[in-house]
DNA sequence: CGACACTTTGAAGACGATCAACGCCGGTGG
DNA sequence: CCACCGGCGTTGATCGTCTTCAAAGTGTCG
C-alpha cells in the first residue's frame, strides 16, 4: 500500500470531518506511521500511555487480561478508527488494555501531548473528538445492556449486523473478516458457547459454514436480536441495513 | 436547601473545575433551576433534545424500555452529576432513554445550544467535559465486562463498593440510598437474583438486614468481586476506598 | 505426513430467569 | 381502631441457558 494511499484513509477519519486540506496536512505532521506485523504487541496494559493511535491498515485487537487468567477483548478496531483517545482522555496514566494487531497493521501514532494541545487550539478537532468518545460511551452502554439482557444466539446475530455495517459487507453473503475465537471473546462468552450459538441461528434463517455466513432473511435476524433489545433505531444492530450513509463510525457528528 | 447550598454543590461539579469563580458565575446564568418532584418525569425516551442537566439535589433515574417490556435502568445520577451530556454530543436528536426522580429532586437545566456555544467559547469546559464523558465510557466499558464475566453475586459486591466510594459512605455499616428493586434493576438482573445473591454474600463477610449493610472484611469483599474482574486499580469496586478522594466522579481530571 | 491452531460436539454442572406464594409494612378508608 | 390494599422483599420450585472439561474433527502450512 502506498504512502497516498495510507494517508487518504487516514484522512477520512471521523477525527479530522471539517477540517479543510491544509489543516490537516498540518496534523499530519505530527503523526509518524509505525508498522506492525500479524500478532505482534503495540502496548501491554499497565504500560504507561505516550502515545494516541489511528489505523491505516489492519486491524487491532484491545484486550484486557483478568487475575482469574482469562480474557475479555473490548474491541477490534479498523481501518479509520482512533483508538486510546478516551484512555488519553479520562486522566489515567497507564493503559489498562492491551492492543495487539491481528493482522498485519500500519497504524500512525501521535504524542499524547501533541493531542491535548491540539483540542486546546482547534475548536472543530476537539469537537470532533468529544463526538467520537460520546457515541463510544453510547455504545458501550448498549453493549453492557445487550451482555445483561440478551441471549448468546441474539449477542452473535446482533453482532453479525454490526459486522456489516462496518466492514460495508453484503449481509446476503459474506465472510468473517477474522476468526470465530476472536468474536467469541469480543462477545465476552465462550468459543464453545458461540459454536452452538450458530447452531441456533439457523433456525432463523442465518447459516454459516467456515467463516462464510449467510443471512437470509435481514428482517427476521433483526427482529430475533433485537426483541431483548430496546434500542429500536440506536441499536448498531438496527442502524439501517440498506442506508448508503457507509460506516457506521463516519456519523451522526455534529453538524454545527 | 437554600439557593446558597445549591448553587455551591452545583459549583463544585467536575464540569466547572478549574474555572474561576467569575466564569462559573457567568455559566450559572444560563441554567435554571427545575424542581421535580418524587416520581415525576424529566423526559421520555424519544422525546427530542432540547438540555442538558445538572443535579442540584435529588436522585435521578435513567431508564430505557425494551420492546419485550422489560426495563434496565441505566443509571442513578446524584447530586453534582451532569447528565445527558453524551446524548447530547453524539448527534442523536431525540432521547434514548427516560428519567425520573427517584426521590424529591431539583436540577439545574441548560439550553442545548448554549452548551454547544460553551464548548467552543470555553477550552477547560470542553475538556473538562471530554474528561468526563471519557470516564463514561470508561465506566461503560467495565460495566459490559462485568455484565459478561461476573456473577450475580461479585456485580452485587462490587456495586456496593461503587456506592460507598459515590456517597461517600462507611463501608462498615451503611445503608441503601435507594431501593433493592432500583439496585436490581440497575444491574440488570431480577430481584430476586439480587435478593439470592445478597444471601450469598453472608459467606463473604457481607451482611445485610433490609436497607442496612455491613462489610466486615473490605479486603476480601474486594477480592470476591473482582476475582472475575480485570480492573485492579481501575475497578471502580478497586478504586482504594481509604483515599480521601472524596467522590470518584470528582477524580482524574487533565492536569494540565 | 505430521504438527498445530482452530472449531465442533458431547456430557455434566452451575447459575439466573420466571412463576408463584408468602410475609412485611405503610397508608387509606370504613 | 381495624380491615384492606398495594408496594416491596424474601423464598421455593422449575426450567432453560451458559460454562467447563474433554474429546474428536477440520484445516493449513511446513
Amino acid at each position: 500500500m502506498t504512502q497516498t494511499v495510507v494517508s487518504e484513509t487516514v484522512r477520512r477519519s471521523p477525527l479530522f470531518q471539517g477540517l479543510t486540506e491544509e489543516e490537516i496536512d498540518g496534523v499530519l505532521l505530527n503523526g509518524q506511521l509505525y508498522s506492525l506485523p500479524r500478532g505482534s504487541v503495540l502496548f501491554r496494559q499497565g504500560d504507561a500511555i505516550t502515545y494516541f493511535y489511528l489505523i491505516a491498515r489492519g486491524i487491532i485487537q484491545l484486550y484486557r487480561g483478568t487475575a482469574d487468567g482469562h480474557e475479555k477483548t473490548l474491541d477490534i478496531v479498523t481501518v479509520g478508527q482512533p483508538f486510546c483517545e478516551s484512555e488519553v482522555m479520562n486522566g489515567y496514566s497507564h493503559h489498562r488494555a492491551s492492543a495487539t494487531a491481528v493482522n498485519d497493521a500500519l497504524i500512525m501514532k501521535f504524542p499524547v501531548f501533541w493531542l491535548k494541545e491540539t483540542i486546546k487550539r482547534h475548536d472543530k478537532f476537539a469537537l470532533n473528538l468529544l463526538c467520537i468518545i460520546s457515541q463510544q460511551a453510547h455504545i458501550a452502554e448498549v453493549e453492557a445492556e445487550h451482555q445483561a439482557r440478551m441471549s448468546a444466539a441474539q449477542l452473535v446475530a446482533c453482532f453479525f449486523q454490526w459486522l456489516c455495517k462496518l466492514y460495508d459487507l453484503d449481509y446476503h453473503s459474506f465472510t468473517l473478516p477474522y476468526s470465530k475465537t476472536l468474536i467469541a471473546s469480543r462477545l465476552g462468552m465462550d468459543l464453545a458457547t458461540f459454536s452452538r450459538a450458530l447452531g441456533r441461528l439457523k433456525n432463523q434463517h442465518l447459516s454459516t459454514s467456515g467463516a462464510h455466513v449467510e443471512i437470509h432473511d435481514i428482517e427476521r435476524i433483526g427482529k430475533y436480536a433485537c426483541d431483548g433489545c430496546s434500542f429500536a433505531e440506536n441499536c448498531p444492530a438496527h442502524w439501517s441495513l440498506k442506508g448508503k450513509s457507509g460506516p457506521a463510525y463516519l456519523r451522526n457528528h455534529i453538524t454545527r
